[in-house]
DNA sequence: AACGGTAATATGTAGCTACATATTTTGTCA
DNA sequence: TGACAAAATATGTAGCTACATATTACCGTT
């Protein structure tokens, strides 16, 4: 891109990346301040401050104001995750999306609910269960808890055609997520649900999110086995 | 933070957020160009940009030269995760870390491995296999396989004292990295290794990394029972 | 030597301008 | 009507300046 003269930031990232790689830069050791970089490169302090931050946001680099600019000692391994709406995610793969609600009511959040959202104590909150399938066959099992006080409209909602997934992502932004993954074993009731052998390895996509610290929603996808989860980046 | 009377790029990007939120703008919409925006709220259009791009990267709207901005009619989930070296993860968690290697042979690379890497054919490749601990007790299992020709120094180290893993991120930084997560359950030889029954339900984390398209190393860290992944941001 | 205040310094941020680039829209000609 | 070229337009990027902020380094006092 911008091949001419001028230096991109992207640029001006690559080659200090290189420096890293090489060994010219090594863990824990202080590169040049962002200014003599510019001078040396021929570009704008703040050219070379855009490459910085994306270095810092990929976790290579660590800056501090006045302390400068250096390798991390012990690197991170970063990356982003991508997790779109199930129904996209099935479509994507080139089969056909199916939905069905298995359950829902209200009922008392149980302990790991109320501790997943970090509340002091139990309330009753909208339980909705539902099985989200792939070409016909099970693909991932949703356990979802949803707070009414933040959400008063899935009163109205009954979720036999929408799942929850879809109408949440779509109607309520969040501007906190928390993010677990962890594997269970098919108990009696998922193995039956999700067409699979009992004590099956499954993987679990825990999702929690918060409006300014009012709790939305925190839902356990339980998907079937072979299920692997890729980041894009 | 800057609370004076300028207006920060965090603030107009809130301020934008809080729009979506609460559905003056929603799925699919159009938003003002960020010159309007900047003329509305008093501020320069580079801090418009600047919290533009940030909602961009958190996957809220999507930008499009002449196309403007609009809010994504299909939002994904977007999180960050920061994978620490074992090491620093079960000494943070306040245990004592502990490590053991299995085993270190060169062998062909299986189809697994070949595949991950997306080379043509089979090569002979470093493997090893290594257990690290925490407080004496299984913590990860390792299954490791490097590609000797990037890097040679492999050949001259044992990995007896120290980790594969460890070595690895300090001493190859990568272009490219591939994560994937998903579950297994234990054969005997992985509930021998990891002292779980058999059968058990075990997160898996698999990530192959490269430099430049010239494959470094793949391993797939095998966790013990309970074990949660959790995203930082 | 310990403490505390002040100066020095590197990064962070806001604003401005100018131009680059990608895409859509418009206009013209066959 | 269709195809293609040209204009319009919104975002992307680079450079500059000025100032904010965090943190280290220094120095004087006790």
């Amino acid at each position: 891109m911008t091949s001419d003269s001028r230096l991109s930031w992207r640029d001006v990232r690559d080659r200090i990346h290189e420096h890293i790689l090489t060994g010219r830069y090594g863990p824990g050791d202080r590169l040049p301040r962002d200014a003599d970089i510019a001078e040396e490169l021929g570009c704008a302090r703040s050219t070379v401050q855009r490459a910085m931050q994306d270095l810092s946001d990929s976790g290579l680099v660590e800056r501090r104001r006045k302390g400068g600019t250096r390798v991390r000692a012990e690197p991170v391994t970063r990356a982003t995750l991508d997790i779109p709406i199930t129904r996209r995610e099935v479509e994507q793969s080139g089969a056909r999306y199916g939905y069905q609600l298995i359950r829902r009511r209200m009922a008392p959040a149980p302990r790991g609910v109320v501790a997943a959202f970090g509340l002091g104590a139990s309330r009753p909150m909208l339980r909705v269960e539902a099985l989200h399938l792939s070409d016909g066959r099970p693909y991932i099992f949703e356990d979802r808890w949803i707070c009414p006080e933040t959400s008063p409209e899935v009163n109205d909602l009954d979720f036999t055609e929408e799942s929850a997934n879809e109408w949440l992502v779509l109607n309520k932004p969040y501007t906190r997520l928390d993010l677990r993954f962890y594997a269970v074993s098919a108990n009696p009731r998922l193995s039956d649900l999700l067409e699979t052998e009992p004590g099956a390895a499954l993987l679990v996509i825990e999702r929690t999110t918060w409006v300014d610290d009012a709790p939305i929603t925190t839902v356990k996808a339980i998907t079937t086995p072979g299920y692997q989860l890729l980041t894009g980046s």
